[in-house]
DNA sequence: GCTTTTAGGATTAACGTTATCCCAATGAGC
DNA sequence: GCTCATTGGGATAACGTTAATCCTAAAAGC
C-alpha cells in the first residue's frame, strides 16, 4: 500500500504534522529533524497524496485547458507551449476537448471546476448566451487563448487576425489581384469572424467591394475545404487567389486545385493562416500567416499563474503580431520588403 | 463561494448524507424526496467537489496518460482517440509529455500517482532498470500504448512494427530493390529496435544482407531526417528506394531528395511509417504503413478501464494489424492485390 | 395489541493533508 | 534566580465527501 506521511511519522517518531513541515521546508524544523525525515521518506519511497493536499489548502496547481477540435493541430501545437510552460512553472494540465460545440464547453468546465482547478484557458466559441454567463459568473481566473467571447472583452490574448488577414489580402490586392476567393471557417468562433472581418476591411480600404460568389463558408478542415473548392470551380467561378481561413483550409484548397488543373502559384495564389509545423513541409510549401502558437500558450499559462497568485491583477487584452511567411504558393516575394 | 452539500442540506432541511445519496441515485431515497434535493441542487447550481470524493473513494476517474513527443503528430492521434475514450466512460486525462526522457518518465508517473489516478497509459522508452523497477512496482493498472519496454512483457498494445516493417521491405525487394537506404529512429524506443528488426529479417529471409553504409540513425523528426539523408547523398550513397522509420522522417527525407532533384517515385520511392493524417495530402503523397491511432488509443483506454474494474484481470499482449498504403512516393499499387 | 420488518433518513467516522493553536525546553537579559 | 523570548515540535481541527452504522416511525404479521 502506499507510504503516508502517518507512516514516516511512525518510523521516524516524529509527529505527522512534524513530518509534513519538515518535507515542505518549513523553516521552524531544525535541519537535523529535516534531514532524517526526508532520509526515511525517501527510503520509504513516499509520494505525497497530492489529492488530499488539494482537499485542504483549496489549491490544486492544476490548469484547465478547455481545447476545441483536436483534429486540428493548431490546438495541439499550442497546447504544447500550455504544457510546456505549466510543468515550469509546477502545474499539471487537465484537457478537455469540446469539438467546438457551446454545450460541450460548458460541461468541461463544470467538470475542470468540480476537480478544483485553479483557472482556465479556454479556445471558446465566440457567441453564446449560456456561456457567457457561466464566464461572467466563474470565480477562477480565466484566460481566452487565440479567440474572443462576445461580452467579455478583457480575458483575451490575441494574435492579430484581422491585421493579419488584412495584410495577406492587402498584399494580394497590390499584385493587381482583383478575384480573390475566400474560404471562411467554422461558424460562431472569433477568427471566422475576424479573419473575415479582415478580408472585407482589405477591400473596402480601397473602395472595392469583394465578390459575394467568391465567398465560401467551411468548417476549417480539409475535407470540406477541398469539397467546397470543389463545387466552386464545378460552378464556373474564376479567380487567381484564394484566401483561407487557416492551413488546413489551404491544404484542402490545394487538393483541389492540383486536381482541377490549376496550376499553384502560376495561376492561383494560395495563403493559408496559421502557418502549421507541416505547412513548410508541403509541395508547394504553403505560404501563411504565423501564429506563435507556442509562445501563445506559454503566454496563456503565464498570464494564467499571475491572475492566480494575484487575484487582484486586472484583465487586459493581450496581441501577439502576426507575420505573414511567403513560401511557394505564392509568387515572388513580399513586394515591400 | 461554491455550493457543498451541506447547503443543498440547509436549504432543503434533509441530512447532508441524504442528499449525498439522493443526488447519485440511491434507491433507498424516496422518488419525492431524490427530486426535491436535485432541483434545490439546480437551482443552487452545485457542482461536486471531485477532490473530495476523490479523497473518500480513492477512485478519481483519472487516467494518467504518459506521452512521449509532443512535437509528433502521431501522439496527438492516439491521444485524441484516447480522450475520446475515456470521455465516454467518464474518465478524465491528466496529460505530461516525457520528450523520450527515461527521467522524466519516471518523474511524470510518479506525479500521477500521487495524483491518485486510477491507471496510466503510458508511451515508454524501450530499457530503463530504474524505469522497469518502477514498473513492477506499480500498484494500479499500466497500459503501453504502440510500444513495448524491456523486461514487462504482457502491458503492451503493439500494432505490428515488426511485421510491417518486414512487409514494407518485402515489397521493394519484390520489385528488385537491392539498394534499400533506411533511416532508422530515436534510440531506447521499441518501435525503432522492432521495425529495425522488420528491416533486417525481411533481408534474411531472402538469405541477403543489408549495406551497413545505407543505415542511418535519426531522431525521427524532420529536420534530422532531412540533414541525414542531406549528409548521406553527400557522401555519394546510391539507393533505389528509402524506407523511413516514421511519417515524419520520410517528410525530411523527401526534402532532401527533391532538393537533390532525386525523382520521387522514378528514381527513388519511398516509405513512412505511421500515415500521419497530413501524410495523403503531401505531395507527392506519402505511401505509409497505416497504425490505426484512433484505434490504438481507444483500446489502451478500454483495457485499462477493465483493468481498473477488475484488478484480477489478466495481462496479455493486445496486437492490432498494420496495414500498407500505397500512394505517390512509390510507383505502382501493391503488385500483389 | 404486540412484535417484527422496512422504508427513509440521521449520525458519525473516516480519507491524508495542512493550518492553527499550544507547550516544553532553552537561553538571554537583568 | 527570575522573567521573557525564541526555538522546535506536538495535538487537534478542519477540507467536502461517502460508507457504515444507527435510529424511528409506520406498516405488516401474528
Amino acid at each position: 500500500m502506499s507510504i503516508r506521511l502517518k507512516d514516516i511519522s511512525d518510523a521516524t517518531s516524529f509527529s505527522v504534522n512534524t513530518v509534513s513541515r519538515a518535507l515542505r521546508g518549513d523553516p521552524r524544523i531544525s535541519e537535523a529533524t529535516r534531514e532524517a525525515i526526508v532520509r526515511k521518506a525517501e527510503e520509504l519511497g513516499y509520494i505525497p497524496n497530492a489529492i488530499a493536499g488539494i482537499m485542504r489548502t483549496n489549491r490544486s496547481r492544476t490548469i484547465g485547458v478547455v481545447s476545441a477540435d483536436s483534429s486540428n493541430p493548431f490546438f495541439a501545437e499550442v497546447i504544447l507551449g500550455i504544457e510546456e510552460a505549466a510543468r515550469k512553472l509546477d502545474h499539471s494540465i487537465l484537457l478537455i476537448n469540446t469539438e467546438e460545440k457551446a454545450e460541450n464547453e460548458r460541461e468541461a468546465i463544470k467538470l475542470l471546476l468540480g476537480r478544483q482547478v485553479d483557472g482556465l484557458v479556454v479556445f471558446p466559441v465566440y457567441d453564446d448566451p449560456a456561456n457567457l454567463a457561466l464566464y461572467r459568473s466563474l470565480e477562477i481566473p480565466f484566460l481566452f487563448a487565440g479567440r474572443r467571447v462576445r461580452g467579455i472583452e478583457d480575458h483575451s490574448i490575441l494574435h492579430g487576425d484581422v491585421e493579419g488577414q488584412i495584410e495577406v489580402v492587402d498584399h494580394l490586392l497590390d499584385k493587381g489581384h482583383r478575384k480573390i476567393l475566400y474560404i471562411a471557417g467554422p461558424e460562431n468562433v472569433s477568427n471566422t469572424v475576424d479573419r473575415l472581418e479582415g478580408f472585407r476591411e482589405a477591400y473596402r480600404r480601397r473602395g472595392l467591394e469583394p465578390d459575394p460568389d467568391l465567398l465560401l463558408s467551411s468548417s476549417g478542415h480539409i475535407e470540406d475545404s477541398y469539397a467546397k473548392l470543389n463545387l466552386a470551380l464545378n460552378r464556373g467561378r474564376e479567380f487567381s487567389a484564394v484566401v483561407c481561413f487557416n492551413d488546413l483550409v489551404a491544404i484542402g484548397a490545394l487538393k483541389s486545385l492540383f486536381e482541377n488543373d490549376r496550376s499553384v502559384p502560376r495561376e492561383v495564389e494560395v495563403f493559408g493562416f496559421d502557418n502549421l509545423a507541416i505547412s513548410q513541409f508541403l509541395r508547394p510549401s504553403l505560404s501563411s500567416v504565423d501564429v506563435p502558437k507556442s509562445r501563445l500558450g506559454r503566454l496563456a499559462v503565464e498570464e494564467l499563474v499571475a491572475h492566480i497568485e494575484d487575484p487582484e491583477r486586472e484583465y487586459r487584452t493581450l496581441r501577439i503580431k502576426p507575420r505573414l511567411v511567403f513560401r511557394e504558393t505564392t509568387s515572388d516575394a513580399n513586394p515591400q520588403s
